[in-house]
RNA sequence: AGGGGCGUCGCCAAGUGGUAAGGCAUCGGGUUUUGGUCCCGACAUCCGCAGGUUCGAGUCCUGCCGCCCCUGCCA
């Protein structure tokens, strides 16, 4: 069975069709191409590895890596940790494991803003001398003082005029262990008076006393990102440093850094909009809180916006690589519904997955003029999609399992499917009538008395006569036990916190359905974890990694679309 | 006393002075042993608003309006 866990092939150059509208980031790396500014685009993604990796940073991924796969170049991996007291190893294998899931490969340019550590203080010791950065003995209370606000001006520090032979001396004995956090930072000399805070000399570097997760206790003195980033990218040859909005206000201080530290490569930084989705959240903080006040399952819950959850509620990574492209890159802001992002799994998945019969809440069908012990095989087409999937046989016999929606003891007009006296058929086998409604003492329907057509055995007749509806179902004595998960959005509303001012306060506690008795075909018994099936006319489903012998446990990936439920909601029915 | 951005169909989004692409959604219709898929058709006289320049403006100019981001020793 088709386990897309692993690592997919490459994905394809769509981008490469004329037809197909280029963004204005790609306009310029092509203006950059045949201007021989560049002979090659360089890229890179930096992320942070304090947290899972989601949708938003697939987006940031598949700009800088579909770039460089496309023009062609090439795409680094830097790890951006230059703050050792909130990153940890365990993020960045989620974050490797999970670029590679959606496809995308980094070869041999892997790298760490702190592979750079010595080279950056290097540069900061030339900043010294070139008296462009001073050691500011102010308190970070201070500091926030002397900044100014948002309409006034910052005030010089009085250090700020300290010479760059006692700068130098203090900077290397905060880089000794010499002074405890918090007394003493390195500034860049810019302006206190620039309208752009981010220019109000900005701190280079602070003291942290603390374990790095690869450096170990090799350091005292941590840079900020406003001074790593741009000489990071420097320094490994990036050409287009491609990020999010808002840092557009950074990229003075960007292009200052790059400019006045001893490096010979100019790189430039191009921002986009992040991806918002409704119904969703990316922000770390936010997922954090979901998983540690237990509304979900973990990082890796289905119902989670991060690219292991999706993986592990089946979403394929080529369904969210095309809804990466559709959604195009600009620079507006906006919110792309989340209908967009489930439209793209529908489609590879039509494609790709079996099809398969599971009903999900059972209602049992005898068929009276069934021969009673008798069993025979009727032919089941795997995949209409894909005719190289072929068929396989499935056992019908006197006692099957129907959905109970697929059931009206008084049908609405447009209402096609099995009801007293009406006649449907069940797919791949024989058309079967309704003849008596069997119920329970509350006046449930607890079983239906049917009869079945031995000429129309594989799903037509002889004489040519039609039904209307055509249901799924499973034998009763040879079909399996297993436990659906069905997911609906994690939050109750399309922009959650917007109006409560706390997206956790929105979380929808409804947004898991459990199902326990569901009847599937026994050839699902094998099935491998993460092998998605379309359960016929219901949608595609994944098997969950809890799947243990005995046990089967499906996520729901996505529904089906479903003109009946729109019809039925419209005419009040359901 | 601010600075940086952004406003084109319900949601994304092309458009780079020559008379509004495309996708999703929606609405009709056809095919169909999944009310799935697929196919056909409809869907912005209008581009935040108001002026102006021009033979011609979503695209240029001016002025408004609205929304987002920035005062971490986070990234």
């Amino acid at each position: 069975m088709d386990d897309h866990t692993s690592a997919p092939e490459a994905p394809r150059d769509s981008s490469l069709d004329p037809a197909k509208p280029k963004d204005f980031i790609r306009d310029i790396i092509e203006a950059d191409l045949r201007s021989s500014k560049h002979q090659q685009v360089v890229t890179r993604f930096p992320p942070e590895p304090n947290g899972y990796p989601h949708i938003g940073h697939a987006k940031a991924v598949s700009v800088n890596f579909g770039i460089a796969q496309e023009y062609p170049g090439r795409c680094h991996l830097r790890f951006d940790d230059t703050n050792p007291v909130k990153e940890e190893t365990e993020y960045v294998e989620a974050i490797e494991r999970d670029i590679k899931w959606l496809g995308y490969d980094w070869g041999e340019h892997l790298y760490f803003a702190s592979d750079y550590f010595e080279q950056l203080y290097q540069l900061a010791e030339g900043l010294i001398e070139k008296g462009l950065a001073y050691v500011d003995d102010l308190t970070a209370e201070e500091i926030r003082e002397y900044r100014g606000t948002l309409k006034e001006p910052g005030k010089n520090s009085p250090h700020r005029g300290r010479s760059p032979e006692e700068s130098l001396d203090l900077f290397r004995r905060m880089r000794a262990g010499e002074f405890p956090e918090g007394s003493r930072v390195l500034r860049a000399k810019i302006d206190m008076a620039s309208p752009n805070i981010n220019m109000r000399d900005p701190v280079l570097y602070r003291i942290l006393h603390t374990h790095h997760h690869r450096t170990s206790d090799d350091w005292n003195i941590y840079p900020m990102y406003d001074y790593t980033h741009p000489l990071s990218d420097a320094i490994e040859g990036i050409t287009h440093s491609l990020c999010s909005l808002e840092f557009e206000d950074h990229r003075p201080l960007y292009d200052w850094v790059v400019e006045h530290a001893a490096v010979p490569h100019r790189p430039r930084q191009i921002e986009f909009a992040r991806l918002n989705l409704t119904y969703t959240v990316t922000s770390k903080r936010t997922l954090r809180q979901l998983v540690e006040q237990g509304k979900v399952n973990g990082w890796d819950d289905p119902r989670m916006p991060t690219l292991s959850g999706m993986r592990r509620r089946g979403y394929h990574p080529e369904g969210i690589r095309n809804f990466l492209g559709a959604i195009g890159l600009a620079k507006a802001n906006s919110e792309v519904e989340y209908g967009y992002l489930e439209h793209f799994q529908r489609e590879v998945w039509n494609r790709e997955a079996p099809r398969v019969m599971a009903v999900l809440d059972p209602l049992k069908v005898t068929i009276t003029n069934y021969p009673e012990g008798q069993t025979e095989e009727v032919e089941a087409i795997n995949n209409p999609e894909d005719e190289s999937a072929g068929t396989r046989m499935m056992p019908f016999s006197r006692v099957v399992y129907i959905e109970r929606e697929d059931f009206m003891e008084d049908p609405p007009k447009k209402f096609f499917r099995l009801a007293p006296g009406r006649e449907i058929r069940l797919k791949h086998a024989y058309f079967i009538r309704c003849d008596e409604v069997v119920k329970d003492a509350e006046g449930n329907v607890v079983e239906l008395l049917c009869s079945y057509d031995p000429e129309s055995r594989g799903g037509s007749t002889p004489d040519g006569r039609k039904v209307k509806g055509t249901s799924h179902w499973v034998s009763a004595e040879h079909a399996i036990d297993a436990e659906v998960r069905l997911y609906g959005h994690l939050f109750t509303v399309p922009r959650p916190g917007a109006t409560t001012g706390s997206a956790i306060d929105d979380v929808d506690p409804e947004s898991l359905t459990l199902l326990n008795g569901v009847k599937v075909e026994a050839g699902l018994a094998d099935a491998s974890v993460g092998a998605v099936f379309q359960f016929l006319r219901q949608g595609y489903f994944a098997v969950d990694p809890e799947s243990g012998p005995g046990k089967l446990v499906f996520n729901r990936t996505v529904t089906l679309k479903d003109t009946w439920a729109k019809v039925a909601t419209k005419e009040g029915m359901q």
